[in-house]
DNA sequence: TATATTTGCAACCTAAGGGTTGCACAATTA
DNA sequence: TAATTGTGCAACCCTTAGGTTGCAAATATA
């Protein structure tokens, strides 16, 4: 089943997680400690992360170094274009539209 | 319960709310009408969007048209700013780290 | 080889999500 | 006033999400 990344980004931990790697790539264990919750928890988010690729792991003997793919990030962004013509021109005329209207009142 | 951003466009459904309503406002109803679902389920959408404040209703009668609230949206694109310097630098030096180890091997 | 460490996977539990139907209420219209 | 229309809310159901514990496999170390 293959994940969804604004599923993915809805999860408070797993936007954590990748603010973390986002610095600096990770092992699960690094990023266990980071959290109140057990490390097969955090295993679970970065699985989810994973399978939608918003990160990519770099074994290293037994360690697996996480990193934070910013390239699968850009779909968050190129989503965001649609919008950006109205936050830009048309919340001013959201704003004249409720004025108007409460004049007419 | 407030209502988080990330979670409200987590749903696809609700996502295509956003997207139609950035063109023009819309009431329930007609809204309703493009999706495959009651007009309550739409209406559990739109609670969601509105308590989050993605969407703002503006009473007109018996009718309300719910508006694309652009400034709450671009709270996604300052959470963003701060990958942005990774998909412009970082990812070419995870390829270049990813083709290090490769070789190593 | 025996032991410790790092990780992933499966089973399980509870809460939350997203859908349904039914109903109540305010505003319009006959 | 009576009937219709647009909307929201509550109860309910089923699936998914996020946490837990327990275990197995692979690598590193004594």
């Amino acid at each position: 089943m293959k994940q969804d990344i604004f599923q993915a980004i809805s999860d408070p931990t797993r936007r954590a997680i990748l603010t973390l790697i986002a610095i600096q790539a990770l092992t699960p264990n690094a990023m266990a400690e980071k959290f109140d919750m057990t490390r097969q928890a955090v295993s679970k988010h970065i699985k989810v992360l994973h399978e939608c690729e918003l990160i990519k792991p770099v074994h290293s003997g037994r360690e697996i170094y996480y990193h934070f793919n910013a390239k699968k990030m850009q779909e968050f962004d190129h989503w965001l274009a649609q919008f950006r013509q109205n936050w830009e021109t048309q919340f001013n005329q959201l704003d004249q539209l409720l004025t108007t209207i409460k004049e007419q009142k």
